[in-house]
DNA sequence: CGGATGCGTTGCGCATTACGCGACGCGGTG
DNA sequence: CACCGCGTCGCGTAATGCGCAACGCATCCG
């Protein structure tokens, strides 16, 4: 028999992995969109084997809670079980680790290059960095550091408190570079009012940018998404829209942040 | 060859189940602690199989991200598959479903019945229950309604708005409820203010109660989380730090519902 | 009304595949 | 240095999971 002989199967399984196991994993890794309902025919369809195989992976990934069927057949959903595991996986996750998902989404969507900053030596340092999908766009700047009052990203953590500005004159990167503090501090006020702040140009010549901060519970400042691209994609007048997008996902980082540790220590009434 | 002859397998496969995804499912399932590390050997205990047959299923997890491991070898740690797996889940559930796990954990740590309640005519309907550990405890309440004066969840609801007095007079429950409309609104004012309710017997003698909110990130409140017991275990004096401990898995709910939609509806810049 | 299409499930029989076994390499401990 | 426990890797076997096809059930349409 040649059973599924199709072609390579997508990747084909090294050494030691299990086939069955595999091909449910890639039911569920087939998921890729919120409330999807995929049927056991359209699953068949894209694992590429008959559909009394997908019809017996879906039922052990149903019995075992992973997934979930709205009646007696038909549409598939991912299970409660997820709920709980994925509650479980974000804890012990380094930011980056949390932040990812929702940065490659938002990369995605958007196209452009999108990165996580947290205060570092009197400087922004980028732990996180979605590329976009454009050729033209920001460099691998992980692990790098930018000026606070130059960038985007470092304004906002300025503005929530996350970092502060080191003693000195403050350097000039291009001639639109902030450099008065009294400017900088009425921008910063501006900045914390509307909830995101910007850069056009101050850090490089045309690169211009948007932030929002990844607020905690209690109102600290965890770290700064950025979204960034040359001044003729991310132009000035979408600013405020973009804005909107970033702050979004930057919300939803912080919710899945919030989720990480358990209920309290265990000490009863 | 016997394979794994071993009893019943804790649980008898059902008809057309898939053994080996069984296994790498109840891997999963072995998770419970959050950050919780687990090594094959173990693992290979709990489910009953050979180590090898353990590594093999683990190698397959790890190589689709369900599972990770920290060095070359040893730990094994929830993988990142499964945070963006478990953000999916999330959407396209209801508010009962998510709340369960976090009321369930709630509900083990302190004993007590935990409810959860949304505004429904002029009442708190009870929409989600999670049973403590006590014999004597609040009986099966799911799908009931209670006047929203003379409960804790009620007047949570009340005090942040999501719930809208009738008109007419207040019912007296008990001689402990409140029925003077002023007395109630100074009760509603201090509630907003330390962010969490409380009942003492003014539903049923001898039943105490503390609720808090469980509010969007718009801070609109979307329903209620409620714990409540017999006075002589749920003590007038434990009710404040009872009520953190609501409060907290109340906010934890919250963050859960907020990951629930993806990134915004698809118009670029 | 009934043939046709597409869905999901179940029984069957074969051989593929996943299993248990044991050997090996490693690192920590007495 | 022997010992233990860990994780992985070949091997050979047979148990198991697979494809096949038949069935029941909806929906659609001539």
């Amino acid at each position: 028999m040649s059973r599924n002989s199709s072609a390579a199967d997508t990747e084909l399984l090294g050494t030691g992995r299990i086939q069955s196991v595999e091909r449910a994993l890639r039911i569920l890794r087939a998921f890729t969109e919120p409330g999807q309902r995929l049927t056991v025919a359209e699953l068949a369809r894209r694992l590429d084997v008959h559909k009394s195989t997908a019809s017996r992976l879906a039922a052990t990934l149903v019995s075992a809670g992973f997934l979930e069927r709205g009646g007696e057949n038909d549409p598939l959903v991912l299970g409660p079980q997820l709920v709980r595991l994925g509650r479980l996986a974000v804890s012990g996750r380094s930011l980056p680790e949390i932040a990812r998902p929702v940065m490659d989404e938002l990369a995605a969507q958007l196209g452009e290059t999108v990165t996580l900053s947290v205060p570092d030596a009197g400087q922004a340092l980028t732990i996180g960095q979605s590329e976009g999908t454009f050729a033209v766009g920001l460099q691998n700047w992980l692990g790098k550091r930018a000026p606070l009052h130059a960038t985007s990203d470092g304004k906002v953590l300025l503005a929530f408190g996350a970092a502060t500005l080191p003693a000195g004159e403050l350097s000039a990167r291009t001639p639109d570079t902030i450099v008065d503090r009294a400017a900088l501090d009425a921008e910063l006020a501006q900045l914390r009012e509307r909830g995101w702040g910007s850069s056009r140009g101050d850090f490089e010549l045309g690169l211009n940018g948007v932030a929002a901060p990844i607020l905690l519970p209690d109102g600290t400042c965890r770290a700064a998404l950025c979204l960034s691209g040359p001044a003729y994609r991310v132009r000035s007048d979408d600013l405020a829209a973009l804005a909107a997008r970033v702050a979004f996902a930057a919300r939803r980082i912080a919710a899945l942040l919030d989720l990480a540790p358990p209920l309290p220590d265990p000490q009863d009434a």
